[in-house]
Order: C-alpha cells, then sequence, then structure tokens
DNA sequence: CTTGTATTTAGATATTTTTCTAAATATCAT
DNA sequence: ATGATATTTAGAAAAATATCTAAATACAAG
C-alpha cells in the first residue's frame, strides 16, 4: 500500500530471498524455512512485513499457511523506480509518438 | 553494486525524495538540504549511501558539490523487481515473439 | 594567509530492525 | 479430549540506522 513499507519490505535480503523462492510457485511456511538458517518466528516476522507490504498473499490450508507472490504490487514497485527515471517537467501524460 | 546496497539506499523515503528531485535535474547539496527539515550532517550521511549504492553520481564544482541522478542504477533496480515476477523456471531467454 | 561559505566527518544518542527462546494458537489424527 | 505438527505471537537482547552537535576539510575571495 504506502510505498515506505514497499520499500522497507525489499530492503532486507532474506525478504528478497522469500520473494525470488516463490516465483516458481507457492510454497507453505515450512517449506520456505527449510531454506533458511534463521528461526521459524524470525521468518514469521519477514512474512509480516511482506504481508503487510502486500507483496504476498497468504491462504490457509489445514495446518499449513501457503504464501504465494502477489506480482502486482512488484509491478508497482518496479513503476515507482521508473518514474524517479522521467523528468519531473513533463507536459503531457500522452504516449510519446515517432516522428 | 550490490542489490544489497541498491535496496538498502532506496528504503529511506529522504533519500527516495532526494532522488525524485534530482529528477529535474542536478542540484548542490545547499540546493537539497534547503528541501529539508534535517541538518546537512543528517543529509551528508544520505549522500553517501546513494552514493554507495551508485543511484547518484557527484561532481565537485568550486566550493559546491553537484549531485545528479544515475538512472541506469535506477533501471537496474527495476529491473532486478520485473525478473521477481517472472517464474524461475523459464526455458529460454528469446524474446517472446507475436504469432 | 585569513576569513567566509559549503560540505563532510567524528562521535554520541535515540530509534528501528533483526533475531532469539519460550509460550500461545490452530489444525489434524487418534 | 489428547497428543503431534505447523505457525504465529510475546518479550528480550543484539545489531543496524538516522539524527544531532561540534569539529574538520576544501575552496574562494579578499
Amino acid at each position: 500500500m504506502s510505498s515506505q513499507s514497499l520499500f522497507k519490505a525489499l530492503a532486507d535480503p532474506t525478504r528478497r530471498e522469500i520473494l525470488r523462492l516463490l516465483r516458481s510457485g507457492s510454497m507453505d511456511a515450512g517449506e520456505i524455512s527449510a531454506e533458511f538458517t534463521i528461526t521459524k518466528a524470525s521468518l514469521s516476522h519477514h512474512f509480516n512485513l511482506l504481508k503487510q507490504a502486500e507483496l504476498v498473499r497468504t491462504e490457509r490450508r489445514g495446518q499449513h499457511i501457503v504464501y504465494s507472490l502477489n506480482t502486482t504490487v512488484l509491478q508497482d514497485a518496479a513503476s515507482i523506480l521508473i518514474d524517479l527515471i522521467n523528468p519531473a517537467d513533463k507536459e503531457t501524460t500522452d504516449v510519446p509518438q515517432d516522428r
């Protein structure tokens, strides 16, 4: 939601690795934790920040909680960065035309 | 350079605002500081992190130090995010063709 | 070479973040 | 209901970050 929670969430290497793991499909908390050496409690904290930023969605499946990527928000983050590249004083929002 | 210093640099709202200011052109440290309420010393710390991440370039001009955007690195950051969206198991690196 | 202006560096403090262990909650299987 | 598994929450300690004031450096102009 806020770009602050979004960029905060992206700032930690563990969280970026979690996102990378989720590229190839949903994983539950246990499967994700198998890829790290930190405790499940610490990972749960990272999950919370990723959820706050809406970078991941969760779904309970029995005793497991399944995490999946929210690619829309990743796209939003990329757009914010691209917007930083363009000069602030552009006159129109038109699509540029070849001449 | 490292994606760690890059995302760390982008995580702070003051630093993102500095980048936003630089969209419309180079500014020296004093001009930038006029846009904030924090001290110049604190801003200098932020400049250091932006430089480490190579998000900005500097050039001394007399007693002034001029900061400008390095859009290449912003583009790199956007690319890293876009890459997180694509499935990890894609078979080729070919440009997709319309059929 | 001294004075003034711009900026950075050093060192200290306050806040935030990451991580841990222990305990709590939720679900499943018996 | 009881016991086992999966995950989260609470609370504390350690590490990292942002900010400040004061001092240092770099340059420009007399």
